[in-house]
Parts: C-alpha cells; structure tokens; sequence
RNA sequence: GCCUCGGUAGCUCAGUCGGUAGAGCAGAGGACUGAAAAUCCUCGUGUCGGUGGUUCGAUUCCGCCCCGAGGCA
C-alpha cells in the first residue's frame, strides 16, 4: 500500500510504452496522470508528441497536458510549481498521483529540494552574455565564469555555452554561486516510488523508428502548418521539439519528405539515449523491463 | 565502342608530391540543480574496388579487369 501523500513516477525513454502503463496503473488504484513531459504540455501539439487521446484523458483525468500557448516559455521550476498544485489537490481527494513523462528535468525538480534561491530567468543577462560570446569567444565568456565561480566553471565545458551562461546568470540574479547553492544531498520533496521503463535497445529503436512513420501518415504535417497558420513561433521553445522542427524544414524544402521521416527517427533514437542515461543518474529508481509481461506493479 | 570523372570507416566525403589514412554523421558511453524533445563531453584499423607491374616499400605511379555517373558516337 502506498504511504498516505505519496505518489508513483514513471519515467523511461520515449516510445517505451510509459502511457499505457499508466493508464493501466491509474484505473487499477484510483489514480489520475500528472504529465512531466516538455511538449505534451503544449496545445496544438499532439500527434508529434504522441499525447493521449482525448478517449484516453476521458477514462483517466490527465493533468498538465495542453496548459500552455506554442509560444508560452516554460521551465523546469515553473513546472514543479504547477505540479506541486496539481498533486496537493489529487492528494486532498484521496486519490494516486502517478507522475508520468519522459523529461527527466521536470521529474528531479518536482522530487528533489534544488534550493535556489531567487535566480530566475533574465532575458537581459542572458543577451548580455550572448553578446560577449559572440564577441569574444566561448573560452573569454568560461574565463568570466572562472573569476566569478570557479568550481562551477571547473565542472562546466566551455563549449556548453548555455549551461556557463547561466551559471552567469546565477551568479548576477543572486549574488551567489551556483557552485554553493547547488546541494550535495538532494532532499526529497515526496515519498515516491519510481519506475524506470526500458527494454532492448534494438527492440526500443524499432518502436521509434514505426511511431515516427505513424506520425507522418495520421498528419504531422498538417499539425504542423496550423500551428504555424494559426502564429506559432518557428524559434519557440515549444518548435525545437523533434518531428516540430525538421517539419519546418521540411515545408520550407529544405529537405525532402524521406529526409524528414529518417531524421525524425534519429534525432528521436538520439533523445531516447539521452533519457535513458539521465535516468540512470536517479537512486531510486526502479528499472523494469517493458518486454517481460507487464510489470505487476506492487504498491 | 571511345573519352572523362568516381570507387577510402555503417553513410557522405577529405587525404597520402610513394613510407598502410582522417573528418562530419550514424553507433556506444557519459554529463546535466529555473532553456531539458535543449545543451555539452569522450570513443575512429578500415583487404583505401580487384589484379598484375615498377619500387627497398603502392591505397598513392603504370597496365588490365570489375562497378557507378556523365560525355561523344
């Protein structure tokens, strides 16, 4: 049985079968699904993400799914913000929070303290660093990094130009380093059980690698060139999704309809590596694998 | 049939003025504390199309053959 406040998180590659799984879990022990998915958060955006069907959110109430405008900017914090919200009011009915989604970010913050402080996000900073790297160079904007918070520059690479700016920006919004804020220890901010889903990676690829080609024939395209009809930002965080931005290149014949379909599947083959290594970086995590029978999941 | 240009890592191609070769992509592993479907790091031996010749030594030069693209007929 699970401890009162608590809730389960599913996590795994995309294409791994995490949502039927959780539409599963969540009808056998009265849960509701809390997303932790970057796109799926976006409206207008549903085939290329793979979102559930409507059918699918009618049998099992989904949260966090179509709360933003394409062009809305999201984070990592702002998510474990409106998670938090989400999963009290799940809780206070006496109901299961599974948490459920392929973005590994927005899992850690929502289960672990990261203690910040106030450093959010500042356009300007970040302009202002952009500028100086286009100028200087990626090694004299790490050098900055070095006088200002060593130990953070010493773990960051030059070449990672996004993750030094914002140990930048850090350091200007708040005065502080990254490098002592950051804990060691990670309190957690739930009892949690997590489940990690993988299988073969072979088997993995081939399951990429159809969703992809089902993608294109249920109207990918056609999704895409409305959002854009309907004022899409080509440059939003929402249309560096995969699928989202080769489509545009696709339309703008760039490439061509087969170099869309095979570019798709890699860069999603890439993504689901990169997943899989973040959650390896997670204790508590409890692998299983998809392709023996459907975990039994005791809770 | 003749001429030209190609045939080098799974793919696209560089290169070796003769001393057995290297990038990008793929693939594998890794990092990630308010951009994360983002961003970044590490890992490159392959009969250099085949076969003869020249040479101390050929993937590199020469001959012939095979395959591909184009041109002339």
């Amino acid at each position: 049985m699970v401890q009162k406040n608590s809730l389960i998180v599913i996590g795994g590659p995309t294409a791994v079968g995490k949502s039927a799984l959780g539409l599963e879990l969540a009808k056998k022990h009265d849960g509701e699904i809390v997303s932790a998915d970057s796109m799926q958060i976006y409206r207008g955006m549903d085939i290329g993400t793979a979102k559930p069907t409507l059918d699918e959110r009618k049998a099992v109430k989904h949260h966090m799914i179509d709360i933003l405008d394409i062009n809305d900017e999201y984070s990592a914090e702002q998510y474990k913000d409106d998670a938090d919200i989400v999963i009290i009011d799940i809780l206070k009915r006496n109901k299961l929070p599974i948490v459920l989604g392929g973005t590994g970010f927005y899992i850690k913050a929502l289960l672990f303290e990261h203690n910040f402080g106030y450093a959010p996000k500042n356009q300007e900073i970040r302009d202002k660093y952009n500028n100086i790297l286009n100028k200087f160079g990626k090694e004299y904007l790490h050098d900055l990094l070095k006088q200002k918070d060593f130990e953070s520059a010493k773990k960051i690479h030059p070449n990672d130009t996004k993750k030094v700016i914002r140990a930048l920006e850090i350091f200007e919004v708040s005065g502080q380093k990254k490098s002592t804020l950051a804990q060691k220890e990670q309190k957690k901010r739930y009892n949690f059980k997590m489940f990690i889903l993988c299988c073969d990676r072979a088997k993995l690829y081939e399951r990429i690698n159809k969703r992809a080609e089902e993608m294109i024939k249920n109207g990918l395209i056609d999704e895409v060139k409305t959002l854009i009809k309907n004022g899409a930002n080509i440059n939003s965080q929402a249309m560096q999704g995969i699928g989202y931005k080769e489509t545009v290149e696709y339309l703008k014949n760039q490439i061509t309809k087969y170099e869309l379909i095979e570019l798709i599947k890699m860069r999603t083959r890439n993504y689901a590596k990169r997943q899989i290594t973040y959650f390896k970086g997670i204790k508590e995590a409890i692998w299983i694998d998809i392709h023996n029978t459907l975990p039994d999941i005791v809770l």
